[in-house]
DNA sequence: CAATCTACTTAGCAAGGCTAAATAATCCAG
DNA sequence: CTGGATTATTTAGCCTTGCTAAGTAGATTG
């Protein structure tokens, strides 16, 4: 409705909707994209996700992996279940606090997170292989901004 | 393991795969952050994607709409019946082809859909408020990069 | 005009999210 | 040192979204 009046303003409210709204297109169906690889697999995107935190930043409780995944604590003990029941990952009691289960991931873990994010990521990777430079230094900052705006 | 050893060539594989991981993660959490506006909102993403496709696209079949959203048929005629249900699309015989249904937005529908995707994006659009000009260039160039790259 | 093909629907499965409520352990007041 | 609150996880149960396989109805074609 409104346009801009001036490019170096504080961004005005409708482009950023705007932007925005697209943004949460484009995420729908970057994974719905990659989805029938990650099927392939066997292993989900939200497994290997947390998988993921737990191989990069080691050993976690239930909470806290549901904090960094943004999912409530029923959901990633499903999760987890999952996982151990897979032999990715296994639950250990916290001998301080025997109400905390500490979830860790097995060799088997990490190993099945490097074939997996291979796998998952090959369609996608393809993509963006014929990609400028210009075009992947703009993916790259956006991805790194959006990644600190959504931690915030 | 192996950097790039100039900024010019093209982009190697290993970082391409990195950032292609990267991207994959933000959409799982970028989607995982709104969903709560779209749960408020009584109608999932997928229902305002689909009915986005409709509204701004016109008329579409049973068929073009499942490709159109990357998903298979079964699943669009569950969205479509939800759609239906709620009044916000409709379906009509095809006069050429009895097997085809036509799936048109309502009123009501194009009604809900802007509502929707303000109410949807209000947190998103909060967050990249917050964001300098430079980095909302980012995202839009890298927005529009990947829409192109994802619909190839 | 019968076989085949196409478009959609139905049925049934599994994942992934949620809330509410149960269980278990810790903490803290008195 | 006990009893009530608080915290961590699990269980139960709901809903949505995807899928495949199989069914139905209409078009096409040999």
């Amino acid at each position: 409705m409104e346009k801009p009046s001036a490019s170096a303003a504080s961004p005005a409210g409708a482009p950023t909707e705007e932007a925005a709204d697209r943004l949460h297109s484009l995420a729908i169906h970057l994974l719905r994209a990659v989805r029938r690889e990650d099927d392939a697999s066997g292993v989900t995107a939200p497994h290997l996700s947390a998988l993921s935190v737990l191989v990069f930043g080691g050993a976690r409780t239930i909470g806290e992996l549901a904090g960094a995944e943004q999912v409530r604590a029923p959901s990633m003990t499903r999760i987890v279940d999952n996982l151990e029941r897979g032999g990715l990952a296994l639950r250990e009691r916290d001998p301080r606090d025997a109400r905390r289960v500490r979830v860790r991931a097995t060799d088997t873990g990490v190993q099945v997170l490097r074939e997996g994010r291979a796998r998952r990521i090959a369609a996608l990777a393809a993509k963006l292989a014929g990609l400028t430079d210009d075009e992947m230094d703009a993916v790259r900052s956006a991805t790194a901004v959006l990644e600190r705006v959504l931690r915030g």
